[in-house]
DNA sequence: CGTAGACTTGACCTGCGTCAACGTGTGTGG
DNA sequence: CCACACACGTTGACGCAGGTCAAGTCTACG
């Protein structure tokens, strides 16, 4: 099997990016064991409340939301994963209380049992820690939802989110004026916790603005320096560590 | 030295409330070097934008917060951390966008060195697991804070919060009707995103309603049913697993 | 070529913010 | 032991960002 065609080698890239791993702990994530799904757009996979999950969500293609919900239905979608994720990585080790995860557009997923997940970190101590890291990330982009929400009017809350998503379509690495990102404006509102019609109109000021273009499938950003400015955004809590030796290995090798 | 009069004793008794550790590891833990500082209310410690930190914070007493800021100067409470937290576990991992740590009240506090953080984890791997599982609590936690902030009115945000401290307050255990809690009204709605002004009033309707009494140093809960339901307020993503068999250990025991 | 999901726009409404004044408690120095 | 300063809390009057409601348009696709 060559390198680029197994179905978790986005996840090894994801997880290298940040941590140091041996070939051979390489290729013991990649012999996980997966069971494939493809869901449609709109689909719910995982359901809020749901007393204890078994397998974690690989996204090999598509666009998942994770989100929690009121009691009167209202959603807030809490993260977005986009392929090269492990959407519930966390709930390996922490089953319970995870909120529900969503299908935003056609996706396919890649479950893998948490008993394979368990045993792989077990076996190789690297491989939890660069699991733990991952997470950890996952955990800084959820701070600054958090300011977002709490804090931002409803233009800089958009662009906030359209410079995230371009880091992390970059592969935590480059920015990209050009990605593809299959949200409807209803899901970005459940993100940045606005109606549809104030996202609209909110979208419609960045464009005419000449900052960026958001559309079904694809954001354009026609001027990043202004659009981060807009954003109050700061790639730092979220780019990977580009000089090797900061790539932290806590365990040693052998 | 005794059990229950040793520094980190606290630390060991939250982790082992979920995670299983052998009496070495325990005492591993307990041996952690702890260098103590002693903060006034309102000073912050870990500032927002530090390039890399390079010590875990272990709250012996009192409150801290942590928060990002506008470039206005806004802040957002993304966390309450209480006696027994290990405030920023995380950054031991990952020690870059971690936010803020500001005292929101007199505290005392135990810095870890992560590279003594790091070497516990490397050599005992049950520990790393445990310190991973513990981070996702916080994980949890900061996801129910996007939806509370997100998508619930005033009142229900703030019912929200009495709620989960109220939890943790009990050691995630238990129900405490009746908790000490030395937040100020601004604080909370830092933390809430609300104003001041708009907390207060909030905090007076749950009070003529009979559900809650805040104060500046307590809080007493005075109809837990409704002021749950009130809050929307779910405890079992915050819970410790009491049936010993659910306190998952992923790593052998040697 | 009809239907459904996504997007757009306008008119009006409201929960919360803003501003400003006043109360209240507590520690501190004269 | 007073006073007075400062942090915290409370209340009222008014404004506005964003919500709600409703009526479209646009596009993809069967």
């Amino acid at each position: 099997m060559s390198r680029s065609d197994h179905d978790l080698q986005l996840f090894v890239d994801r997880l290298t990016a940040r941590s140091v791993l041996t070939v051979e702990e390489q290729q013991a994530i990649l012999a996980l064991p997966t069971h494939r799904t493809e869901l449609r757009a709109k689909q719910d996979f995982v359901h809020d409340g749901d007393e204890e999950v078994t397998h974690s969500s690989f996204i090999a293609s598509g666009l998942v939301g994770r989100f929690g919900q009121t009691v009167t239905g209202a959603r807030q979608i809490t993260a977005f994963h986009i392929p090269g994720d492990m959407a519930d990585l966390h709930s390996a080790v922490r089953p319970v209380g995870v909120g529900g995860l969503t299908a935003l557009y056609d996706t396919t997923i890649l479950h893998v049992p948490h008993a394979a997940i368990r045993r792989l970190a077990a076996h190789y101590p690297a491989v939890a820690e660069a699991f733990w890291r991952d997470c950890m990330l996952d955990a800084a982009i959820l701070m600054q939802w958090v300011v977002n929400v709490g804090r931002r009017d409803a233009r800089t809350r958009i662009a906030h989110i359209l410079c995230e998503m371009s880091i992390r379509f970059g592969g935590d690495r480059q920015i990209l004026l050009d990605y593809p990102f299959f949200a409807t404006q209803d899901q970005l509102a459940d993100a940045v916790a606005l109606t549809n019609v104030h996202v609209n109109r909110s979208l419609k000021a960045l464009r005419t603005e000449g900052l960026a273009t958001f559309r079904h499938g694809a954001v354009e950003i026609h001027d990043w320096k202004k659009l981060a400015e807009v954003g109050e955004f700061d790639s730092a809590y979220l780019v990977a560590d580009t000089a090797p030796e900061r790539q932290k290995r806590l365990i040693g090798t052998a």
